[in-house]
DNA sequence: GTATGATTAAAACGAGCGTTTGACTTCAGC
DNA sequence: GCTGAAGTCAAACGCTCGTTTTAATCATAC
């Protein structure tokens, strides 16, 4: 029963860690979940953060190398000019959106959890995930800096970052949204869809001189 | 020292909170920072959630009340056509920002807080901020119905979510992103520029059919 | 069948949590 | 100068937390 063990915290760790965070979900409550007992996930883990890890380690690494395969195949087949861009956004969000219909019912908790850590400010958590993505990111970028040479480097990595906000959050909330306004499919592909259009043009975006916000309405409110 | 207290409660918690999170974070933390005694939170706002809820409070009527009137304004401006896009959006996403600048030293701790709380699933907490938000986001989804009628409403309703993720993740890590790619102007109006350009975009992307993965590359994992 | 190493089980540990209590201070208003 | 409301304070409450300990169980090899 050992590794069956060691799945079955997993699994319930990821599923209440996505729902209601880390810091809120006891080790009692993942053990009475998964039916095991308290001591087994410090005897299997070593401590919560480490089981914390060991979620991200095992979730992740398919996603990311993922990622890079389908950047390293669309450079490849695209030559000097570089990838389209929308085939660069889809590389990049598509595979955390896949895993979600793949990984069966573990996934949408799973990219839950990636919402959570998204805004989770531990550092010694957010250091390990981090860790991970940096690949992700820097490889990403400088396709993105291709794609978009009008755009400085500066500009381009703060677009990635309101991509990855823009998909952390259809991940966290899109299950409710869904439920508000029901769609024909029900979430993941139409919502990929959806966020990669989105992406793609927010990335293509002409960069503004500077925004016009009235000065009025400002005697609302201090 | 009455008044003096609850605010000096109200400022370090609201610091710590999004620095740590809600759960993360205890009163003791809270009072700490504070410098004011322990039984002071549970004396002045009854209880650790009730703080949350008198945080967000303080901080979000001004900010949802002057999107409101920011709308108002435009669209009375613009008469039948309704406003444009960008302006539609800056009106949405301005008001968190500069409230960044206007708040003081408070003003980006806070916005580090929205971040939280959207990636929060607290049901309680995460009601009483859906209430206050409702207000908000059925007339801005409106008025992006008019702008872009060639969307649908649950269209519309995604894309804003992906808005409303850009910009809380942005706020999050807008800090560190900003301090790993110097700007000139520090993050405020450069980011907020960014962001209204990208959501702008993004909000009239063309609907894709639908996004050609690459079914290779699926070797690499499962 | 028994020794051995890996796993599970039950119970307890000390620490920290949110909250409550009751005495103490402050200071108008009479 | 007493009263009573408002606020502050130290201490403690009961509880849950992550972790540790100790014993029981199980499978496997001798």
């Amino acid at each position: 029963m050992a590794a069956e063990t060691k799945e079955r915290i997993l699994d319930a760790a990821e599923r209440l860690f996505a729902d209601s965070g880390f810091a809120a979900t006891s080790l009692r409550d993942i053990t009475g979940e998964a039916d095991v007992n308290l001591a087994s996930v410090n005897y299997h883990f070593g401590s919560k953060e480490a089981l914390l890890s060991a979620i991200l380690e095992r979730r992740f690494r398919p996603i990311n190398d993922q990622r890079i395969a389908l950047l390293d195949q669309l450079e490849s087949r695209a030559g000097e000019r570089g990838p389209a861009l929308e085939d660069i956004v889809a590389a990049f969000v598509g595979p955390p959106f896949h895993s979600w219909v793949e990984a069966g019912s573990g996934g949408p908790k799973f990219l839950k959890l990636i919402g959570q850590i998204h805004s989770q400010a531990n550092e010694e958590i957010r250091a390990a995930f981090a860790r991970q993505f940096d690949r992700v990111l820097t490889r990403f970028t400088a396709a993105f800096e291709r794609a978009l040479p009008d755009l400085g480097p500066e500009e381009v990595t703060t677009r990635v970052l309101f991509i990855v906000g823009a998909m952390a959050h259809a991940l966290t909330w899109g299950e409710q949204v869904a439920a508000r306004a029901p769609r024909a499919r029900c979430c993941s592909d139409q919502l990929l869809d959806s966020l990669v259009s989105f992406a793609a043009a927010g990335m293509a975006a002409r960069q503004l001189a500077a925004v016009r916000m009235p000065a009025a309405a400002e005697g609302g409110r201090a």
